[in-house]
DNA sequence: GTCTATATGTGGATAGAC
DNA sequence: GTCTATCCACATATAGAC
């Protein structure tokens, strides 16, 4: 019977994801995390050997939320309005990117940076990857097949940034503002 | 007689500029700091009594480092030349950027995330103020009144998002693909 | 599976001799 | 101004009783 254990399990699992964007890999605390889930400090070593490992089920939650997204947009009719409907997801949790930042950029630029992380940093720079090649595929549909993968970076970059800049200064403008601008050289395109 | 001082903790500031950059503020540490300047650790807190000290200290220097930047970018005839130079001037710093990201954006992202370092985030979140509102200067100068301060934010959250996929891919392809683009956006504006 | 107690290691910071 | 020794707080992780 392991009932309760799966279930504090993914309680964990889903507090370190919430846990980890609000206050960074290095500074979130694993008792911050227990006390989150509403699991006692000492039975978190149970499910969870490592902090490293809460990293990489962080990471691999936010592979899926990100899939999940895609393909939700990708139900849009069209390739410009499947990459715009992405676009509008993305401003739509302006106030979220604000407070926090990129829940994925935040793990990379702040993983990157040190031997024993980069394993978890270049997990986390698979969520991008994804993400570019997904834009990709929608910009190729549009004929776009010579500049396809430069505009995709190009897309991200500025959502990447917007986030960047409204989580430095607190403020969702930025995303509510680069979002349009984006939207509308995809209509244009 | 306080030369050797002086020569000591300038020593420092530089050492934790470019540990900091590499390694992120919270990893790293006093001893890092001291080794790379050549400095005992023991005589470190004479010079900065605390690390969130390294911090401002860090910030300061950024900021001069980049108003720098600006004044002599500022150097070029019209405001295209201006901005394009500016650009440039990033994008020659590509491989460095791929390596540990921005100095600049890494500290915001990192430190807004947890209250005991706000105050520090909003100290590195002027450096990117002072960038925007050169940026937005230049863009009035060439007759986009309306809409000069959103461009400014574009031309940043570009090369901020370059600036992270680079870091994160390990590659600095981004800044080069994404620094020409806006370049030719500069020009046909 | 759960919880207490604790080991282990580390990093920021201070006291004080020189 | 410089360096040694050390304090202290804290965070990851383990051992082991229940």
């Amino acid at each position: 019977m392991m009932r309760q254990g799966q279930n504090k399990k993914s309680r964990l699992q889903d507090a370190a994801k919430d846990v980890i964007h609000e206050r960074g890999y290095e500074r979130t605390r694993i008792t911050d995390i227990a006390e989150r889930a509403g699991v006692d400090a000492g039975s978190v070593y149970y499910y969870f050997k490592t902090k490293e490992s809460f990293g990489t089920a962080v990471i691999d939650s936010l592979a899926k939320h990100y899939s999940a997204l895609l393909e939700q947009a990708g139900l849009q009719p069209g390739p410009r309005k499947r990459i715009n409907a992405f676009i509008q997801m993305v401003m739509d949790k302006r106030v979220l990117l604000a407070q926090h930042g990129c829940p994925v950029g935040g793990l990379c630029s702040e993983l990157r940076k040190t031997a024993e992380t980069v394993d978890l940093a270049q997990r986390a720079s698979e969520v991008f990857r994804e993400i570019l090649d997904w834009l990709e595929r929608q910009l190729r549909e549009l004929g776009k097949a010579k500049d396809a993968r430069i505009l995709a970076e190009h897309v991200l970059c500025v959502l990447q940034g917007a986030a960047l800049l409204a989580h430095s200064f607190d403020n969702p403008r930025h995303l509510q503002t680069q979002g349009r601008r984006l939207q509308r050289l995809i209509l244009n395109l």
